[in-house]
DNA sequence: ATGTTTTGTAGTAGTCCTACTATAAAACTT
DNA sequence: AAGTTTTATAGTAGGACTACTACAAAACAT
């Protein structure tokens, strides 16, 4: 990865918020060895502004208007496979991160973080490598996420899917238990391991899951 | 209103962002009437230091852990009827904003708001009025007493939608009850309300419907 | 100003759910 | 084939939740 003439990491930024822009704009500033070259507040713009501008790492904001993060990181991997992308989100690395690592991105923060940290990120991509905070390194070792990849009927035993399923459709485990004939003991214990397996804590998790993944709705 | 002896408007920042405070902070500085006097990154934090510390107006994010806007907002308005404070949320207005402005708000935003209108805003509310865009304010002319056009969880009581907002977060009804320091049953009969209004029949319900609409995420 | 509806609060009794434990069958391992 | 892990199944006990009822205060309506 090269830098500019000028010998400065030229960062471009992402975010529908102007406020936050100014932000991470600001927090940018106070590093000498980087210079902000654009900022944009939607995906369809980013794609075009980095075709014309040499820009040597993204910024990018999970929640915009039009396209986000996500789908402009797929798009953008397509047309620049070695451009390092952070994804900067309001949303918990610990469910969300890993997807956007397994889509391309070099980097996740959550927007929580203090502005070096920022800093860091971007010069550790910058120089090829990936940026995780220590929970989802930990993730990543621990093989929390070797499952996640995969379709859920594979982490789940058909029993478990099956249960998993009428839960996120709102049933109650009582309805449950009666519409299978099974002890509502049971189906509490097939809840318990469908919980531990994808490492959630509640109904309430399951529910949300299955509603971003598309497998209720 | 008065103002502080340098005739600056004392401006109390609440968000568990790090990079938006800066950028508010940012937004703020260009003005030579707005002076900042503190920043906070939760409510608890806020109420303590709202406190000691002269403020003339608060801006606050809707959306901070421990406790949200929506509750510090509540309990503020208990100790300074008086204080005038402006919401600050990644949500549409013309969807929540009514809710916060029932509940005390001197004025509501879009994160989505360009930084001059965050200084108007300041002003305007500071001089004692209210600031809303002219969408919501339109909205307000046009009969809100009517509950047809408005998003379902609109009709809920200030009590009911902070019990709302609580379950749709994942939190279990007794962690409720012990939070707001009330009986479960108290807790359980504002959640049947809440059903019954919403026409829904159980929690993963609430999940759904709040996740779908991104009053939670 | 008075009557009506909504809201905030909680008790009681019974049902539902969870955590823990246990066991047998099925599915892998080696 | 024998050993190990996973899966399917429940029982028990105690805590959580729900349904129903009740009442006072607040908000609203006339």
């Amino acid at each position: 990865m090269s830098k500019t003439k000028n010998n400065k990491i030229s960062v471009f930024v992402a975010d529908d918020h102007p406020i936050v822009r100014q932000g991470i704009v600001q927090a940018l500033s106070n590093s000498s060895d980087i210079e902000i070259v654009g900022e944009e507040e939607n995906g369809n713009e980013v794609l075009e502004k980095v075709k014309q501008i040499k820009v040597d790492v993204l910024v990018m904001d999970f929640d915009m208007p039009e396209k986000n993060g996500f789908d402009t990181l797929l798009q953008l991997k397509d047309t620049f496979p070695d451009l390092p992308v952070i994804i900067l989100s309001v949303f918990s690395e610990v469910h969300y991160g890993i997807r956007f690592l397994k889509a391309g991105a070099s980097g996740y923060l959550e927007k929580t973080c203090v502005p070096n940290q920022l800093v860091q990120a971007i010069k550790k991509v910058h120089s090829g490598g990936s940026y995780v905070s220590s929970n989802l390194a930990d993730m990543l070792v621990l093989g929390l996420n070797e499952n996640s990849g995969k379709p859920l009927h594979q982490i789940l035993s058909k029993r478990e899917f099956q249960i998993f399923y009428m839960i996120a459709s709102g049933k109650k485990l009582k309805a449950i238990a009666d519409e299978l004939f099974l002890s509502i003991n049971t189906v509490s214990t097939h809840r318990a391991r469908i919980l531990e397996k994808l490492n959630m804590k509640s109904n309430t998790d399951i529910v949300r899951y299955a509603i971003e993944n598309k497998i209720v709705s």
